[in-house]
DNA sequence: CACCTTAGTCGAACACGTTCAAAAACCATT
DNA sequence: AATGGTTTTTGAACGTGTTCGACTAAGGTG
C-alpha cells in the first residue's frame, strides 16, 4: 500500500491526523473526511492506504502493543512476586490504552466479531496472541512463585485470557481515574496467585486435573507456539 | 410504540421480516429497505416500530430468551442438582440460539460496544439482564446444593456473566455439531458445582469473602433487582 | 528523450442508517 | 355527520463510510 517514502509519508500523515482527532472527538465523531482533511489529502487517497476506517483502529492496536511491552519492562525487571508481576503488566496495559478509552470499545467490537480476521482466538492472530502469551509466560516463569509443572503449563494462555477480561471491563469501566478497573487487577492479581498457589491441595487435585485437561483440549497443543 | 392492535401487526410483520433476512443474509447484510420492502411497508414505518436498527436485535434477544425459558422448564423440573440444571440451562441456550449461530457473530460484535444501547451491562438492557439473572436465581434456589448464604447470594450474577462466556465461546465455536461447546459446558457446569461446594473449606474462606466482596462492590447493590 | 508502468491522488457518486415534517387513517366525542 | 386529536404511514432528505474510474507524478527502460 505504501511502497515509496513518499507513499510512506502520507500513510503516517494519515494514521497521525486519526489519531489526533480520535483523540479529541472519540471514534465515530471522526469522519473520514475530517481526517483527509486534516491530513492534507483526498478522501480517496485515505482509502488507498486504509482500507476502511476499522483499519484505523488496527494500526493502533498494534501501536498500543509495542508501547505496553516497553511500559512493562521496568516492572518485570524489578518485581518478582507474581502477584506483584501480574499487577504491574495489567496496570501497564491499562496506563497505556488509557489515552484511547474512549476508542477502544470500537476497538474491542470490531475485533469482537469472529468473521475478523483480527479477531484474538482465530487463526490469523496467532503470532500476536503467541507473543501477549508470551508475555505472560515470562510474567510466571521468572516469578518466585513454586507452582506444579501441569499448571505453569497452561497458566500463561489461562492470564492471556484474564487479561482480555480486564480489557473488557475497562473499556466499560466509566469510574473516574479507572479506580474501578484498578480495584479489579489488585483483587483478581490476588485471588489467582492465591488460587494457584492452593491448587495442590488433595481436595482440589482431581478439579485441577479436569480443569487443565478442559484448557489443553478445547487450546489444543496444535496451533501452540 | 404500537398502540393499537393494528400497530401491532405492522409490528409484528416488521419483525418477522428482518428474521427471515437475518436468518438468510446475516445482519450487517440486511438493509433497514429491505426489512421494510419485505414487511409491506414503508422505511419511516419501520422507525416508528423501531428506533435503531439495533432495536431489532434486541427484539430478537427476548424473543430468544422467551424461548429458551421455555426449553428449560422440562429439565428444571426434572432434575435437582446444581450440576445438572446448570447444564440443562446452558444446553438448552445453545439449541435455542442455534438456528442463528451464524448471525451472533456480526450481533455479537454490534452489541458488544459500550455505546451500544443493546450491551449487556448497559443501564438499557437491566430489565433483559435481571430476567436472565432470575433464571439462574432459580436454577439455584431449587437446587439440592446446600451453600453458603453469602455465595448463593451472588451466584447467580456470576453464572450470568459464566452464561454469556459460553456464547461466546460458543459463536467461535466451529466443531460438527457444536461438540466443543457441549464439552465446554459438561466439564465447566460440573467444575463450578465442584468448587462452590468447596468454598467453605478454611482456607478458602478468605480468597471466597475478598471475591464475593468484590462481586459486590462491582456489580453493586444500586441497579439491582 | 520518448515511452511505459506503477504508485499516488482525486472527487464525484453510491448505499445505507437515520431523521423529519407532513399526509393519511383511525377513533372517540359531540 | 362533523370535529379534533392521536396513531400510523410516507417519502424525501441528510450525513457518513465506501467505491471507482480517471488523472497526475515519478521512475525506470529502450
Amino acid at each position: 500500500m505504501a511502497v515509496t517514502s513518499k507513499g510512506e509519508a502520507t500513510r503516517a500523515a494519515i494514521f497521525q491526523a486519526a489519531l489526533d482527532l480520535f483523540r479529541v472527538h472519540g471514534y465515530e465523531a471522526t469522519t473520514m473526511r475530517a481526517i483527509a482533511d486534516r491530513a492534507g489529502v483526498s478522501l480517496g487517497s485515505s482509502y488507498h492506504y486504509y482500507p476502511s476506517k476499522e483499519h484505523l483502529i488496527l494500526e493502533l492496536y498494534s501501536h498500543l502493543h509495542v508501547l505496553h511491552r516497553e511500559a512493562c519492562a521496568p516492572v518485570l525487571a524489578r518485581e518478582h512476586s507474581l502477584a506483584g508481576r501480574l499487577r504491574g503488566v495489567l496496570r501497564a496495559i491499562v496506563m497505556t490504552c488509557e489515552p484511547f478509552h474512549e476508542v477502544a470499545g470500537s476497538l474491542f467490537s470490531t475485533v469482537a466479531d469472529p468473521r475478523s480476521p483480527l479477531n484474538p482466538f482465530g487463526a490469523e492472530s496467532t503470532a500476536m496472541r503467541n507473543q501477549v502469551i508470551g508475555l505472560y509466560a515470562e510474567v510466571v516463569r521468572d516469578s518466585d512463585a513454586r507452582l506444579a509443572a501441569d499448571v505453569a503449563a497452561e497458566l500463561p494462555r489461562l492470564l492471556w485470557l484474564y487479561q482480555m477480561g480486564v480489557l473488557y471491563f475497562w473499556i466499560m469501566d466509566g469510574s473516574p481515574g479507572r479506580l474501578q478497573t484498578l480495584e479489579l487487577i489488585d483483587e483478581t492479581a490476588d485471588l489467582i496467585v492465591r488460587l494457584v498457589s492452593l491448587a495442590n491441595l488433595p481436595m482440589l487435585r482431581q478439579p485441577r486435573r479436569r480443569a487443565l485437561a478442559l484448557v489443553r483440549a478445547i487450546a489444543g497443543e496444535p496451533p501452540d507456539n
